[in-house]
DNA sequence: TTGGAGTTGAGAATTATTCTCGATGGCTCG
DNA sequence: CGAGCCATCGAGAATAATTCTCAACTCCAA
């Protein structure tokens, strides 16, 4: 409701492609959405924007860290809202399901790899695959 | 030297690519290619193999495991020699210099984080990104 | 050496994303 | 409140990475 707010803050002009966009991340049903996703649920409702204007769009409030890209197995970037709170991803190779945590000690430890090699560290992506419980039941039972 | 055989226990038909893209791995002055970088080294020395069947063959290579893919920063692909020994990456953002690691501690919380989430662990991708000792050195005389 | 299954190469097709450009729409100034 | 400028938009073309298609070719076992 507040997403006018949110983008003059960050610099952006209040434009009816940038509010959708924002609204669709906060009222769908999944977090992570790709471009392809955003640009269909606009097309669900009356809301007609471009394909192009969602990826512009999605690109400018990763940039104003509104949202947080991810390119998981390649192929294709989703994006999900950034709430500050950093956080890797547990994916299931059955069914696509995906799963959040952080873990301090690993957030630790990757801070004293790059310091060992000398690197001013950035960022980093971190994605773990396997197969949730009831896929891996699933697999189980052939 | 050792291709041939290489390919032959693989299950694989020794045929000519098969062989010169092995070569160029283990002749390349970087460990990690893409299939582009692959294509045209194998152009540069009369090897004409065209760009479809590196891909054919990274992929096959991939499957029988003796080469491991990875997607950085996203974009593209890239390959390296499988050595057996499992390891993740430091990519500088500056000059794309890439360094390799293992982390006991690391991979016993990947461990552990799937599990308590009930998942059976299949794979992993890492990478951390930030400025190597000179790219950081030349960012900050600005 | 010969035949067939597996493999190749060239180019077309696909997929994800970005660019181009004329039209449109926020927003600042008067 | 209205005018105009500049950022933004939409559509479709363009790009980039990768995969598909299919006729021609090559390994290799017999």
């Amino acid at each position: 409701m507040h997403e006018q707010e949110d983008l003059k803050n960050a610099g952006l002009k209040v434009t009816l492609p940038r509010v959708k966009v924002l609204e669709v991340f906060r009222t769908a049903d999944t977090r992570h959405l790709s471009a392809e996703d955003v640009y269909h649920r606009l097309a669900g409702q009356s809301a007609d924007v471009g394909l192009a204007t969602v990826y512009r769009v999605l690109t400018q409030l990763e940039e104003a860290g509104m949202l947080a890209r991810n390119t998981f197995n390649a192929g294709k970037a989703v994006y999900e809202l950034n709430e500050g709170r950093h956080h890797d991803h547990l994916i299931c190779l059955g069914c696509g399901r995906t799963d959040e945590f952080t873990d301090p000690t690993i957030e630790k430890r990757q801070k004293a790899v790059a310091e060992s090699f000398g690197y001013e560290l950035r960022d980093h992506q971190m994605a773990l695959y396997g197969y949730c419980p009831d896929c891996a039941a699933k697999r189980a039972e052939d």
